[in-house]
DNA sequence: ACTCGATTTGTAAGCGTTTACAGCTCATTC
DNA sequence: GAATGAGCTGTAAACGCTTACAAATCGAGT
């Protein structure tokens, strides 16, 4: 492999100065005088000499590589998310090693193992339905570990993120609020996502402080695939007394929610309403454009680095949980229920305490 | 970090052995007798020990890490491939360390610098636009590399990919097949990215060869964005004689490409047709469904990875250029030119060579 | 010119693994 | 019962880097 790379000794030697001269002016130019330093970095650059991680990892006590697992890559938002991670650590002199969980908890503590033995200095995570078994690893090693997407985290645990049932909470209630009442999810897959069965909660919670309910048939979770998603929504069309309103646990199900409703001639929103969530690119340019729930995840992944490089530096030294801001955007996939619906729908249990006023319509937002 | 991660030694010690016997429990089970390996085994578990891979990279001389470097994950098709690869590279034992190159040269080269330093095994480049230093280092220190996406590689050079021009040339005579003589080409950035500029190649040679020209304003250089990619339509279809048909550099400007028409109420393909590259799994999903070139990245990714394993592991020993297949898949984005379009085009300047028949629509795929 | 202190440089000891080599054990064979 | 050799195990030497400590150098003050 590395057959014939040149060492620090190599590099001593050309240069005429010993192994520690050579190190100083790589790492601490200050401490070796400008003739000398010139000499080394001449000699460096002739070879083409490169320090071998291994060595130093093993001399430093550290390897200058963070971990990060996302469950994919296929969804846009863990995509920007990752991306927007690398790029901060890069900044910062640290390189990344990705793995994958694939929504599996098995997988996502046998790749942290893998990782954990390569010497990341300091690990992402994607929410918090990790395997205790891995948490208790991570913690007993003292690695820094950030979980992102999750707000509040258990005590003694950092994260950067959002209460997600608070968040599709005030999703519901925009929709009550315009006079919905018959109000499916169509959720993510909630076994091992704890973000994902937060939103089902939130939805539910929502309607229930409306006096209204989420039957079984109005509740169907799809893997995040249009393809699944398409699928779901048919089910959720199927229902005696189908819908006025969708709320889908994210974006990529709006659009398969979407696309169904256009495959079948249902009129978004005059018919029925979608809200998705995460606000990716394509929900702006959707026509209907999507009303969705915007996650900062650029700024979410970033604060989760700096986080960590605030740990790796000692200028922060205990586990910090952040929540970002999340907000509903209105745009067009949304609306009041149709008349005839509207004037079937069956009353809240609580008249009371859930006022019929039709709130003005939001004006749709870029 | 590590503050008190148990070494060899530890493990040694509480099994009773010596730390050679240790490392060959773990390594080489085989060599050391049933009851000793038990002992070992079990001290490594009671301790939770985890050999330093920095450590283990120094005396192994490699480090169980491959790079991987592509210009963006936000483009779904770098997405699939990255995840395809780092699977493949996972379940053969391999980390992956990722890095972005924006697609800008000079980061790639910085980033590649990286990856050397922290002792990546071998090394995975989208496209072939390298900076020349940064292969000549590559090469120097002998370090397995392949180019994915492009196909055929300068000499000595390993890849798996695809001839982008023939692949757009194919798309490119199917439209002139269909009828079309306006066919513009709303492309990806051609500087610094070979298979963008191969795509507006394939185009223009495919229209020379029928005898039509690619002038100026109808081809368009976009970023892979949206946005981007609608602006730039917009421009295409300002022109005095607008195009009947556009040929995008790939999915991403194909959906923008889509948009903007449904904004400006042109009707696909009625009034105009539209070709994108990839076959992303929105295309498929898309109402008029995209006509477009797929590409197999999944399988593109696998085979770069193994294409490294085989390297690392001996047992191949010169670089392999591969080429894997793509296919045009028509759906419901492209047809005939408009009645009106079709009368007034100019005749092809070499009538005889580019007969004017009109073979039948071919019938759209899933 | 000489001393003293501050700064720069060199020597050598780790850091945690793997593995060549030597030494040991133990069953087998004469 | 001793010799033989196969199979295990242990000792110790790398692997390439950083850094504590010691040594050398330099500049300034007397």
């Amino acid at each position: 492999m590395r057959a014939n790379s040149p060492t620090v000794e190599d590099v001593a030697r050309a240069a005429g100065v010993s192994t520690a001269t050579v190190s100083r002016a790589l790492n601490l130019p200050d401490t070796v005088r400008p003739a000398l330093r010139a000499k080394v970095l001449a000699a460096v650059e002739r070879l083409g000499y490169v320090a071998h991680a291994g060595a130093r990892a093993l001399s430093l006590r550290r390897s200058g590589t963070v971990g990060v697992i996302v469950p994919t890559v296929d969804n846009a938002i863990f995509a920007r998310g990752l991306q927007a991670f690398q790029q901060r650590m890069a900044q910062a002199g640290h390189l990344v090693l990705l793995a994958f969980s694939d929504y599996d908890p098995d997988q996502e503590a046998a790749q942290a193992q893998a990782l954990l033995a390569r010497g990341v200095d300091a690990l992402a995570l994607t929410g918090l339905s990790q395997r205790p078994a891995l948490l208790a690893r991570l913690a007993q090693r003292g690695l820094p570990v950030v979980h992102t997407g999750s707000f509040p985290a258990p005590p003694g645990a950092a994260c950067v993120g959002f209460p997600n049932r608070a968040a599709v909470m005030r999703a519901a209630q925009y929709l009550i609020d315009i006079g919905h009442r018959r109000i499916a999810m169509l959720a993510g897959v909630t076994p091992h996502n704890d973000r994902a069965a937060d939103r089902v909660t939130g939805v539910r919670d929502a309607l229930a402080a409306a006096g209204l309910a989420l039957p079984a048939d109005r509740l169907v979770e799809a893997p995040y695939t249009l393809q699944a998603a398409r699928e779901g929504m048919a089910r959720l069309l199927a229902a005696t007394t189908p819908p006025t309103a969708v709320l889908c646990g994210n974006d990529v199900l709006a659009f398969g929610a979407l696309l169904e409703c256009q495959a079948r001639g249902i009129q978004v929103p005059a018919e029925l309403s979608v809200v998705g969530f995460d606000d990716l690119d394509m929900a702006r340019q959707w026509r209907p454009a999507l009303t969705t729930v915007r996650v900062p995840t650029e700024t979410m992944w970033i604060l989760a680095a700096d986080y960590l490089l605030g740990r790796l530096d000692g200028s922060v030294d205990e586990a910090v949980q952040r929540e970002i801001d999340v907000e509903l955007v209105v745009r067009e996939s949304t609306g009041r229920p149709p008349r005839a619906a509207a004037a079937r729908a069956s009353a809240p249990a609580a008249p009371g305490s859930a006022p019929q006023r039709k709130p003005a319509l939001p004006t749709p937002s870029t």
